[in-house]
DNA sequence: ATGCGTGCAAATACTTTGCATGCCC
DNA sequence: GGGCATGCAAAGTATTTGCACGCAT
């Protein structure tokens, strides 16, 4: 748990920017979150635990947190970023039910690895990558007939 | 090719909408960009071939097009939607450079395949899906030492 | 004819940024 | 003490929406 503090303060150093005392309870927040969560949920609960810091450095910590590799930003498709740390977490991908918004995640090696190799046949260095699949969940899903199959 | 706008003309149907001159001239449009695109983007393409359509009535379409499947909204994570037709084209997922923004296009059957897997454990009706693998190309990648193996 | 669609501009939503001041190293 | 960081508000993007008029069915 630790190590995460560490692992900012390292990168910070390395660019030669600062660990203030906003940024560390940006990231003692983030961490503590098991899920996946938004620049504006971040702020409304770091208000709550009574913490004042600006809606800017919200945005910009969550940048740096993302440059370093501590916090994934998730695309949901609404328009907005989400965000996720990386602790812990091996990393995970979605199924997004489009009727009630519910997220289920996953995490499956065959594909993991899939994608190595497909970066691997275009000569590309994999960063990180986002998969997001969206439909119904089992309860949305109660009660209708099969209209397509169409797009995968 | 006229398949498109049966499609759609089916679809706007089924809504009670109409096949406006607009919209066919934007799905015209939409059909002949063999490549992603955005919003703002194809109104410019559009103004170019001197059809004079409204940015509301491109945003309007365009979700329209997404609504019907004719058209697959992708997120890049740059904070604005691009948008591909699905004709013709099996779907296909993209390997971003997050250093010059290229965009490289593949499709994979044993990741496609192993999501509907994924998706029937969840009893998860799925619709459609998006893979974004960010890294760097072979080409910004030259003359780089590799420095993390670190996310997947 | 009826009612959906269009264009325009204003509104909204999310995120970034300029500037004066504050604080880490 | 110097320089990056912060907070604020304003600016910047992307997208949606209200309204009056126009056109497809």
């Amino acid at each position: 748990m630790g190590t995460a503090f560490e692992k900012f303060h390292q990168y910070l150093r390395s660019r030669g920017l600062k660990l203030t005392s906003e940024r560390k309870n940006i990231l003692k927040k983030v961490v503590s979150i098991h899920d996946h969560f938004d620049a504006e949920e971040l702020l409304y609960m770091l208000k709550e635990d009574g913490k004042q810091i600006s809606r800017a450095s919200v945005y910009r910590t969550l940048n740096l947190l993302v440059d370093s590799n501590l916090v994934e930003k998730v695309d949901f498709g609404e328009g907005r970023a989400y965000y996720e740390h990386t602790l812990g977490n091996y990393h995970h991908d979605h199924l997004i039910c489009v009727e009630c918004g519910k997220v289920i995640q996953f995490e499956d090696q065959v594909i993991e690895k899939r994608q190595k190799d497909i970066c691997k046949k275009h000569k590309f260095e994999l960063d990180y990558h986002t998969l997001n699949i969206f439909g119904r969940c089992s309860e949305c899903n109660n009660g209708r007939r099969e209209e397509d199959a169409s797009t995968s």
